[in-house]
DNA sequence: ATATTTTTTTAGACTAGCCTAAAATGAACC
DNA sequence: GGTTCATTTTAGGCTAGTCTAAAAAAATAT
């Protein structure tokens, strides 16, 4: 069907276009069917995020637009077709299945699973994704909190919010990261601030926004806003 | 290291190496190391196998022996140098591997698993297949009773006959199968012929070769020659 | 409104892997 | 020995994906 490039190509500008919605502040967002029209994403930025040059880009931006795969008009920047839409998502089902598999079943560490999923994403037999999915218990999220799109491409955003943003006295449950360097999950791996922790805010630094928290009914812990903002919980419940 | 097409290339070479030993009428074999200095396999057979034209292989050719990974001199023919033998098996290896996951984990038919195998094989991290390996509980064989090289390149071929070649009143054990064809695979299967059936042989026709055999102390049946020759079998113990 | 800077596209070239057609070599036959 | 046939290699060309350098368009600044 498509090429490994077409596919990774595919999956950026999806991720692109995500990110160029949701609220900046980290308050509670649905995110649920990407509501109006996403903005078009630029050259430069999948450029990037491909690791390669607008150049190449452009080309290969040609070559999906012809496969009515993009919306694509010069100096325009583009857009997912529905189709491309769909196939973005199923790129990424694939992905955090094989990193549920890769943490759950071979052990893993959650820091350690991104750049091998990266390569067994590209493994196309819905038999096969759909019996790994089965094995794995039908799970909703990856291990990093994402959600699991479904066969149709349907993805549940959980609605959530920063840590950052949440008020002294409060408990919440870590239900994902915005961040996934594997620095940065290793370091919340390291204070135990990982998928499903208890969170109590025990304190807010009005100066620089720093937090005392507590995690799990144990570990009184300073984390910086830096991280906090890029930690997502939601009430408990 | 070397690319998704190098690989191919090399598991295709060992493959062609390991055919053109063997005893030709099926009667038991060692197997073990590769007795003496292997023939040199044909530009055509390697085309063949790796479904391309003897042009592109000989392109092929010449970067492989670049890369010291076989020894090659125009029309003469090729053999893996040592490095390039241990490549082969680290591939094989994952196949193997992969196999064992797809039928033992996934549920897959024992007819179903190659080519998913032939994909998932590229991806080359060894924690990756290691932690496999733990998981799948450290198997010597695969699906098929094909043996599993170890981390160092070692591989512990089973000592066995071809069921052609079993005499009346034995009774021996299936190992392994010599024809790997998915429609073989699943007439086996139908049959009851799978991976440590017991068979007993009640008789051998002179006229055709063809055998009576009771599989499992229940299901008498008869098989061609044809098919008796492609069933590896050892006493049973 | 023009000039400057940034972004994007085009032009032209490179590699890996593949192809067909033609030339070279080796094996088989007489 | 020489002739014929099969195998292998070379020559030249194709596509996917990449690159650099230059041109074109858009955005920004004055
Ligand atoms: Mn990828
Ligand atoms: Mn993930
Ligand atoms: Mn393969
Ligand atoms: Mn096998």
């Amino acid at each position: 069907m498509h090429s490994f490039t077409e596919e990774n190509y595919l999956k950026a500008i999806y991720a692109l276009t995500q990110k160029s919605e949701g609220s900046p502040d980290g308050s509670p967002v649905s995110l649920s069917g990407a509501s109006s029209d996403p903005l078009p994403v630029n050259t430069n930025a999948i450029a990037e995020r491909v690791a390669t040059k607008a150049a190449s880009v452009t080309d290969m931006l040609k070559k999906l637009a012809d496969k009515q795969l993009i919306h694509y008009q010069k100096y325009q920047g583009v857009t997912l077709t529905e189709t491309g839409r769909k196939a973005a998502l199923n790129i990424i089902r694939r992905h955090r299945l094989w990193e549920v598999f890769l943490v759950d079943k071979l052990g893993f560490g959650w820091h350690e699973v991104h750049s091998l999923a990266e390569e067994l994403e590209h493994i196309r037999s819905d038999e096969l994704i759909d019996k790994l999915e089965a094995f794995l218990g039908n799970p909703q999220v990856d291990p990093h909190g994402d959600p699991i799109p479904d066969h149709a491409g349907q993805v549940r955003h959980p609605v959530s919010q920063t840590l950052s943003v949440t008020e002294a006295g409060q408990t919440v449950v870590v239900t994902g990261v915005l961040e996934h360097s594997s620095s940065f999950l290793q370091y919340l791996e390291k204070i135990g601030l990982v998928l499903n922790a208890e969170v109590l805010m025990r304190e807010l630094n009005q100066f620089d926004k720093s937090l005392f928290i507590r995690i799990n009914h144990q570990s009184d812990t300073f984390i910086s806003h830096e991280v906090a903002r890029n930690v997502l919980v939601s009430g408990k419940g």
